[in-house]
DNA sequence: GAGATGGTGTAACTTATGTTACAGCTGTTG
DNA sequence: CAACAGCTGTAACATAAGTTACACCATCTC
């Protein structure tokens, strides 16, 4: 885990700088500049969300911290004490059962946070999930006591939050669906789908084992019905990748 | 559909009362008398989770409603204009596909409110579920503008609100996780079980195809099922009625 | 009380999915 | 290069759940 040193660098700066709400314009600037001297924050993609005062804060307090594809940020029964904020990359959310056995969530990308985080925050209860990094991802790490006071405070916070509840809400809708409404291989079809669409790659570097995990079914049955999908022309198969033809 | 009168009493009553935050307990006392001179809104239940200024608002601006069982509160791609914050009775709320099936998602109970509701009063977006009444339910309606103010102003909504969240989020978990881990037949008790749990009723009237819906299973499989625990002495099948041995 | 309606029980069959077993292939490691 | 581990393909079989069909009841209505 790599913590940057932007913290301490934002608050230099901002002693000589007496924020106030008419400073509004200049103030997104000024964030902006700091930005820019720091090639490893990169607050651009968030900087519409969040009203200026509040870049601020997220600036003076969150910790920037890369983790790598494979790595485990959240695991079950942790609690959590930093509200993950994602800059980069692609985190998938999966649960568990007692017997180990697994099945994919939903996955979360830039500029989204993990609502079922944010539970925890607020509550101080453990993780009901475990968040895995797809991609190599960069986030913002907000210790959880901001949480609270910043939706009294911010409207633009209350507005992220919601709306990442709301997703995350519709994200767990979405994946009751699938499995109440849809046959595996129809499961199996979005979530190659799905796949393409946030790694942004026709090819997937994926093993047949690994799907059936995050689908909760079994190799030989995920091999099967791609060798069927392939006969239809929907992929091309290959020793550890897929080829989605679309 | 009944509205209270209970809005304007409360106004008149107010004026004569400027509140301020030194006056707390008598404030709250005086909440409840006037809660006692109308038996149809009884904020009892949900007294303690409110401070006495929002208690105070709620009484202002929210109206009761009572609603049978059976009635469907919300419907699929309404416009969700109030928060429903449930006194008394129980609601069921189910997810629907395009050819008409359903699923039981969960139940929502005295004091909680509906989180998916809350999304929609955020962000003015459509209903994804429809919530049914399961007993005779008294909910007091608050206009859903409130919303986001209450949040600012009120520590105690902003829990209200977070933890209703969490419950929901987890109740959607379970549902996945029942969906995954399950056989039928297991759900099939869980169902059962949690029926008896919140109508607090140790014999439940309803019938087999009733419950195949909630489950999104078939009529006859459920019959199969149903048959085989009563052989195996959890249960005593009636017409229209299946009593729980607990 | 005849017919209609809806609830329940059961058998026979189909289909989707999971399981076991094994063979062949690829890349790695000693 | 021999041994090994991990990935893929396929056949044969097992199981859970859904479907169709029909009989029997209870209740309600005319």
């Amino acid at each position: 885990m790599e913590l940057s040193n932007f913290k301490l660098q934002f608050f230099k700066f901002d002693l000589s700088f007496p924020f106030g709400g008419d400073f509004y314009f200049y103030q997104k600037k000024h964030v902006n500049e700091l930005i820019s001297n720091l090639p490893k924050m990169n607050l651009d993609s968030i900087k519409h969300f969040f009203e200026a005062n509040l870049l601020n804060e997220i600036a003076k307090v969150g910790t920037t911290r890369k983790v790598e594809a494979g790595d485990i940020l959240i695991d079950f029964g942790e609690q959590i004490k930093f509200i993950p904020l994602i800059l980069e990359g692609a985190i998938k959310v999966v649960r568990e059962d007692d017997n180990g056995d697994e099945l994919l969530l939903y996955h979360v990308d830039f500029g989204n946070t993990c609502a079922m985080t944010l539970n925890c925050c607020m509550e101080s209860t453990q993780s009901e999930i475990r968040a895995i990094c797809e991609a190599d991802t960069t986030l913002i790490m907000i210790p959880a006591e901001y949480m609270d006071p910043w939706l009294a405070e911010y409207k633009t916070w209350r507005v992220f939050i919601f709306e990442n509840y709301h997703n995350r809400m519709a994200e767990l809708l979405k994946a009751v669906d699938s499995l109440t409404f849809l046959n595996l291989d129809e499961r199996l079809e979005r979530y190659l789908l799905d796949k393409v669409n946030y790694l942004k790659k026709n090819t997937l570097r994926i093993t047949h084992l690994e799907i059936a995990t995050d689908l909760n079914s079994s190799r030989v049955v995920i091999s099967r019905m791609l060798k069927k999908m392939e006969r239809n022309g929907k992929l091309t198969l290959g020793r550890n990748t897929i080829q989605i033809h679309s």
